[in-house]
DNA sequence: CCTTGACCCTCCCGCGACGGGAGGGTGCAT
DNA sequence: ATGCACCCTCCCGTCGCGGGAGGGTCAAGG
């Protein structure tokens, strides 16, 4: 009934030390101790090291774990969309470097050398300085921002963009297959498209995500760049972003 | 001429600790030192430094980077051909992972209960092991082996085939493509095989590769097992092996 | 000549999730 | 009584810096 630490390292593949480890964070403390001082785990602990355990393999942090498991459902799926954006956001930004490594290669194949356009890509994150800068200049998000932004690399940048257009993308094929904006699955997107901004850029509340989607509206230029990948794509995201705002 | 760590930190876009941390493991040191102890740069430290910021970008370690620059292109080929398996594992890891992450959030969205099959997959990985054992048994390669993959979850399962896959497709097409088996680009995609063992198994030296080339076409279930893929699969691939071995 | 402010220096702690080891106690079989 | 497997609690190390304390340096302005 009752185990001990090596006879749970058995049962449940993790190591003694991480045992010991995720007792010590307060993530699964044994329900008893022996005369001298063992650790004595339940059944029902170990179940909870079964949860835990496959929340590790979905890569989330132990501190992520203790709020899943702290209350049911509703937090659940907000750390693991969560989860979803880190994700996606490390294999786009893994396929990024990628390929700048196989450029790389090939260049030493072909015996040349290479040349400060080819190490750092032609896209010039600078471009749009000036403007950002005119707008946003004095608020505290941009400054933020620009922080963050200043150490990004030619394969954070191509990650940072072939994200957006992934998100762009569902917008669109819902858009396209007539789900409502007030869909929770457009609501899904629009989070998607919160924390994407979230880690890429700056901390995005919802409040200020909203702002933003009447801003894609509004300005003539942010409209046209959604319009044109598909007619009312503005609006449609706009809507998106208050309805997540608001659930 | 020569420039203060401030300078040198708006130059190359790295922090003014980061340029501490690269001299005080001797990564890039500075050529020299004022009277007061201040470092200074001179232009060829900034070139190693954008060096080092290139390959920064792809992800290789410090101590990699070292490597990388200590000796010409020889080496840096190596160190570069490795960060491949390296990206290329996280790779598939990561999209084993979100895959699993997605079925979890799909069962939250149908509102039913996870299963432990749902939760684990269908792959037990346990289902060679006495055969493995009796093969291979005794030897110290087997035991490592044995060391790292029980603590192996259901995504790295899910990863290691799937990049096993991609490799054995790059051979395939190679083979269809009539490119020898002596190329460099057979011998490539053979030192990628390697390090795949390397990695997800055990410290596989040229020599033991070459073993396991043999064996390959030796052991007809292997050799069943490339061949069904494309006739003479297993002795491309094995000749592949000794070609990356002796060169 | 003195102060101010921007810059520079050298420690040193902290992160995340443990691995590994030292130094010492416990529990059961021979 | 001894051996051996098992358990305990510290504590250091990993990797690439971030951030801060405590203190020196340098040029400009009062």
């Amino acid at each position: 009934m009752a185990f001990k630490v090596g006879e749970v390292s058995r049962l449940t593949r993790l190591s003694v030390r991480a045992l010991h480890h995720y007792d010590s964070i307060g993530l699964v403390k044994p329900s008893g101790r022996s005369a001298s001082g063992y650790r004595l785990y339940t059944e029902r602990d170990l179940e909870r090291l079964q949860e835990v355990s496959f929340y590790r393999a979905l890569e989330l942090s132990l501190e992520d774990i203790v709020r899943a498991l702290a209350d049911p459902a509703s937090d659940r799926r907000r750390v693991l969309l969560a989860q979803r954006a880190l994700l996606e956001q490390r294999l786009e930004k893994t396929r990024a470097v990628l390929a700048l490594l196989d450029d790389t290669l090939r260049a030493f194949d072909g015996e040349r050398t290479m040349t400060t356009e080819e190490m750092f890509g032609a896209f010039d994150p600078t471009e749009y300085e000036e403007e950002a800068e005119a707008r946003w200049g004095d608020t505290e998000a941009y400054r933020i921002s620009q922080e963050r932004t200043k150490r990004y690399g030619a394969a954070d940048w191509a990650a940072m963009k072939a994200e957006a257009a992934t998100i762009l993308d569902d917008f669109a094929t819902l858009a396209a297959e007539e789900v409502p904006a007030t869909d929770d699955r457009a609501a899904d997107v629009a989070e998607r498209h919160r924390l994407h901004l979230y880690r890429w850029f700056y901390p995005t509340s919802r409040e200020h995500h909203a702002a933003l989607g009447r801003m894609y509206v509004a300005d003539p230029r942010f409209a046209a760049n959604y319009d044109q990948r598909r007619a009312g794509l503005a609006v449609y995201v706009r809507d998106a972003i208050l309805t997540n705002a608001l659930r």
